[in-house]
DNA sequence: TTGAAAGCGCTAACAA
DNA sequence: TTGTTAGCGCTTTCAA
C-alpha cells in the first residue's frame, strides 16, 4: 500500500507550517489566511493528491462522522428503502453509516452495538426498536445521541419516527366494514414491537367503536413477522372453525402466508376470504390477487430519522419532538371483495 | 456524551503502566505479561466499561478494520443477499463494513470510492463493477486490496468472485430448445457489465452451436437492468411482427418488464411466449406464472468475496484466483411449455 | 516482565 | 495572518 500524502507533506512542499495548511483546506480556517496562501496550499495537495486522514480528524474532534444504523435483517424489503432514505441525507452532510443486523436477536443487538460503540459511532439510527430495551435506553442516557425509525421504544425519551399505525388498522377495518364485512379476524405481530402491538390494541378498540363483537378467538399472535408464521397462524385461525368473512393480517409479509393457508385449505381470496395486510412493501405488486394494505413512509422516515440525528449532533440542546409520526394510505388492490352471503 | 475509559485510566486505576495495559488487553501482548498482572487489568477494565477506542488504534496501526462495500443499489433484492453473506464473514473476524450505493452511476461511485478512501478502509468489495472501470483499477495498483462480485472489470488483475453465466444461458437455451423451442429471442442486458455482455456472447454462441438461426433481429439491448427497460425491450421485439415462441431475459427483472409487455399486447405466457429469468431473485416465487429463471449463488458471492478480501489483507503476498466462478442451477416454473402449433 | 517514550495525522488554543 | 505546541488514545520499539 503506498503511503499516504499528509498535512506534513503538504507543509514541507509549500513551505508553510502544517497548521496553515491544515487551516487552508478546512472552510472555516480559511478565513483566517491570505487567499494566495490558500490558493498554493490547495493546489498542492490537490497535485499531491492529498486526503484527509480521518481517523485522526476523529481522533482529535472526538467525532467520527459516522452513524451506526441497527436494522433487523436487510432481506427484509422494507429495510433498504429506509436505509436508502437515511443515506441521502447523511452522504450530503459528510457522514457515513455502519449497517448492522440483528435478525431479530436481542443477544446479537446487544454485542452489535457494542461494535458501534467501540467504533465510536457519532449517533445511531435503530430500526429495531424492541418495545423495551435497557441497553439502548441505557446508551442514550449517557449522551450519545439515538433516534428509533419504524418502531419505538417504550418508556423513554429517544425520539422516534414511526409511521401512523393506528390510523392505518382503522382504514383497513373501515374499508372492510364498508365492504360489507362484520367478521374480521387479525393475524397479530410480536407484542414485544410496537408496531406488533399497536395494531393489535387499535384492531380490538376499533371494532369496538363499529360495535362489531370481538372474538379474542378470531385473533392469533405471531413471534415473528415473517411468512411462516403468518401461514401458521392462519391456520390456526381456520382450524378453529369460526366463520369470518375477512382477515386483517398486521403486516405484508404475515398476509403472503395467510394467502398460502387459505390455498392449502382449499379457500380462495378474496372469494371466500378477504385478506389485508400492512407496509406496502414493493414487489407484492405482482402477487396474486393484489394485496390490498396500507402504504407506510419507508423512504421519507428515514430520511426523516436522520435529519433528527444529525440536528442532535450538531446542537445537544435542541427540543426534539420525542415521536414523530407520518401519515399513511389505504391501497385498494384485488384481495379484498365484499362477503359471499352467509352459508347459514 | 460521557468521558469514556481510556487505557490511561485504567493505568492510573491499576498503579501499572499505559503500555502494560495495553499489552494485558491484547492477546498477543498477554503472552509477556504475568497472569496476575492481566488478570488485574482485566478486571479493572471490566468494571470501569472499558471499550477500546478503535480510531486511536487505527491511526496507530493504519489498519481501520473496515471494509468499503460498493454496490449498485440496496433495494435490488438481489444485493441485500450479498451484502449478508459479506458481513457474515467480516463481522467473526471483527471487521465492519460500510455500504455505499452508486445508482449505476460512474461519477457517483468515482466519489463514494473517495468517501472509502478518506476513511481508509483496509479492503473493497465492488458489486458494482462496470466492464471496465480505470479508477478502480488505479486503486488497486497503489496496492489496496480489491475484490469484484457478481460483477467483473476486464483488464485487470483485480480478482473477481461471479457466477457461471455461461452455464446459466446454455441451460435455458437447452431447456427451451427440448421443450420444442426454435425461434428464441433475447432481451440482452446493459453491455457495460459483464453480466450483460457475457451473456449475450452465449446466447449467440449456443444458438449456432444448436443450429438455430440466430436473428440479430430478435436481440434488443437494454441499457438497465429494470422492469421499465424490459418491458421496454420486450414492447420493440414484438413490434417487430417477427415469429418468436420463447423469449430469454438477461435477468428477473427485465423478464417482469417482459411479462407486463406480453399482457399489454394481449399476450399470455406461457400459452403464446415462453419467458425465462436469470438470478432467481427472493419474492418473485409469487409471481405469476412462476418465472423459469437460473439460481445464482447471492449469499455466498458475498461470502466468498469478504473471504478472499480478507486473505489479501492478510497476506499482501497470498495468490489469488483472477476469478472464481460459483455454479447455478435451472429453477422451472409455470413460464415455460412447449410452443403452440406454428400459425403458417 | 514491565516502564519510558515516541509518534500515527490531525486540530486548536495560544503566541507572535 | 501565520507559527508553535500540545495532545487526542493507542501501539511498539527500546531500555531497564
Amino acid at each position: 500500500m503506498k503511503k499516504s500524502v499528509t498535512l506534513k507533506d503538504i507543509a514541507r512542499e509549500t513551505g508553510v507550517h502544517v497548521s496553515t495548511v491544515s487551516r487552508a483546506l478546512d472552510p472555516i480556517g480559511q478565513k483566517m489566511l491570505t487567499a494566495s496562501v490558500i490558493e498554493k496550499v490547495r493546489a498542492c495537495a490537490l497535485r499531491m493528491g492529498y486526503r484527509k486522514n480521518n481517523l485522526a480528524f476523529g481522533l482529535k474532534t472526538n467525532r467520527t462522522m459516522t452513524i451506526g444504523v441497527i436494522i433487523p435483517d436487510l432481506t427484509n424489503t422494507l429495510f433498504p428503502l429506509i436505509v436508502r432514505g437515511i443515506e441521502s441525507v447523511l452522504e450530503a452532510r459528510g457522514y457515513a453509516s455502519i449497517i448492522v443486523n440483528t435478525d431479530n436477536n436481542a443477544d446479537r443487538k446487544a454485542k452489535l452495538l457494542d461494535v458501534l460503540l467501540e467504533r465510536g459511532v457519532d449517533g445511531i439510527i435503530d430500526a429495531a426498536a424492541d418495545i423495551s430495551d435497557p441497553k439502548m435506553i441505557e446508551v442514550f442516557e449517557q449522551g450519545l445521541p439515538i433516534v428509533t425509525v419504524n418502531r419505538a421504544i417504550k418508556g423513554t425519551s429517544i425520539p422516534s419516527i414511526i409511521n401512523d399505525d393506528t390510523a392505518g388498522i382503522q382504514l383497513l377495518l373501515k374499508f372492510l366494514v364498508e365492504k360489507g364485512h362484520r367478521k374480521i379476524a387479525h393475524v397479530a405481530g410480536p407484542q414485544f414491537l410496537t408496531t406488533g402491538r399497536t395494531r393489535l390494541q387499535v384492531f380490538e378498540n376499533t371494532l369496538k367503536d363499529l360495535n362489531l363483537t370481538l372474538l379474542s378467538d378470531l385473533v392469533e399472535i405471531t413471534s415473528r413477522f415473517d411468512e411462516d408464521e403468518g401461514l401458521r397462524a392462519t391456520e390456526v385461525l381456520l382450524e378453529k372453525k369460526l366463520e369470518f368473512t375477512a382477515l386483517v393480517c398486521a403486516n405484508d409479509r404475515l398476509a403472503i402466508g395467510a394467502l398460502e393457508a387459505l390455498k392449502k385449505h382449499g379457500l380462495k381470496c378474496p372469494d371466500d376470504i378477504s385478506v389485508t395486510g400492512f407496509n406496502n412493501l414493493p414487489y407484492l405488486r405482482m402477487a396474486m390477487p393484489g394485496l390490498t394494505t396500507i402504504n407506510i413512509q419507508k423512504f421519507n422516515v428515514g430520511r426523516a430519522s436522520a435529519e433528527l440525528i444529525l440536528r442532535s449532533i450538531d446542537d445537544p440542546d435542541a427540543v426534539i419532538p420525542s415521536c414523530t409520526i407520518l401519515p399513511v394510505q389505504l391501497i385498494e388492490r384485488g384481495s379484498v371483495k365484499p362477503p359471499a352471503p352467509a352459508k347459514h
